[in-house]
DNA sequence: GCGGAGTGGAACGATCCGTTCCGCTGATAG
DNA sequence: CTATCAGCGGAACGGATCGTTCCACTCCGC
């Protein structure tokens, strides 16, 4: 049975439990701004010793798959949050929004090769990939989309607004949503707009950075 | 008197001049893909001798600002290049486009900060600070450019460009002429459009990364 | 009181990297 | 032809960094 008796617990368990969110809110707000930085800097921006963290990850590998993971499931929370709205063109930019918001897409990017992932990762990213299909199809639908948008220029799109970054995060917010409406206004359809150039985007080519070295 | 009377010197005068080339190819293909590079992988990529570098820069700081200050300078080039053309509109992306190409931002964004600037790079900066200036007002003067850009949405422009990298550089330029073309539809003037949320990006925001710590 | 979960942080060992240095080679001057 | 030395390759050095381990200490829960 818990201990203190199902209550509110106290004293060193609760300290316990609240240095696992503050730990993890370190590690992210860390690794987000330096991804090769020390494990000590986690630990003296959580305000705790380095033994604090190794009690709940097996090494600094451990700590970034679940950062990473944790950003992967929330992805695909977001989209499907955005496929249940009515919408169409709605549920596609409120996506984007609340992604470039979240931080999202930086966690995987910068992350991305640090560890190895599990095949649990490669399943919800497989589902994060149907999902966003299923995010552009219904743009496509409303008909705002330009027509020779694929899927894949969404990984264009969240690159360029993890791209921007200045030291204060709110400021960060603000000019990636600039970012984000400048961006969606170039993928709107408009009457005769020249079509995009190049080879658009295609499946793979986003994966390399997944490979171990 | 030049050695071999001012001929096209050959043997080993000819192969330390070429090697300068050689060496500053290396540097910058290495850095731009990983800034972090020790000094060791630019001479194994120019197939040459770390002695060979160090005989040409006094250390690795020297190297970094050589290479960065060459992109300044190339950047102005390219500014100065595209107001020469008459047409307003194209001179404004065609500049973009060359920069965007020559991986010109990457070099600057990438490794600044690792090494203390010169006054004259402080120069070059502000000349290309004007011309850029230059550049957006004629594109606002065409017309074409909607009246809620400024110029320091070049910033965020070129920096949402340079995020975009796959290991095939033929590659990485398509793609980012694809991120190009999006970003300048979207700066495009069209008729009933919603205003660019947010305070627009100023003069000061992009500085930080030069702070040396 | 006592046992041990939870912790802080020093210390260790491995790795990495910038820089130096020494010995070699072959072009060039005389 | 020979002496010289610019130019070079790469081993070695020393310092810095960082992940991980470990031990002493605290104080909750019984």
């Amino acid at each position: 049975m818990s201990p203190t008796s199902g209550k509110t617990l106290g004293g060193r368990r609760a300290q316990a439990a609240r240095n696992d969110e503050v730990i993890l809110e370190a590690a992210r707000a860390v690794f987000l701004d330096d991804p090769k930085a020390p494990i000590a800097a986690v630990a003296e921006r959580a305000g705790v010793g380095i033994s604090a963290l190794y009690r709940r990850y097996a090494g600094k590998e451990d700590l970034l798959r679940q950062l990473c993971h944790d950003g992967l499931r929330r992805y695909v929370a977001e989209a499907e949050a955005a496929l249940a709205e009515p919408d169409d063109w709605a549920s596609f930019t409120d996506f984007l929004t609340r992604v470039v918001d979240a931080d999202v897409h930086s966690l995987t990017v910068h992350l991305a090769g640090t560890f190895t992932p599990t095949e649990e990762m490669g399943r919800d990213a497989v589902r994060a990939g149907e999902l966003a299909t299923a995010l552009v199809d219904r743009a496509h639908a409303s008909g705002r989309l330009r027509p020779d948008a694929v899927v894949h220029d969404l990984g264009l799109l969240l690159e360029a607004c993890a791209a921007v970054r200045v030291p204060d995060p709110e400021r960060t917010r603000q000019l990636r949503r600039r970012q984000l409406a400048v961006l969606l206004a170039g993928l709107s359809s408009v009457p005769d707009a020249d079509p995009l150039p190049g080879p658009p985007p295609a499946a793979g080519e986003f994966d390399w950075r997944w490979r171990r070295e």
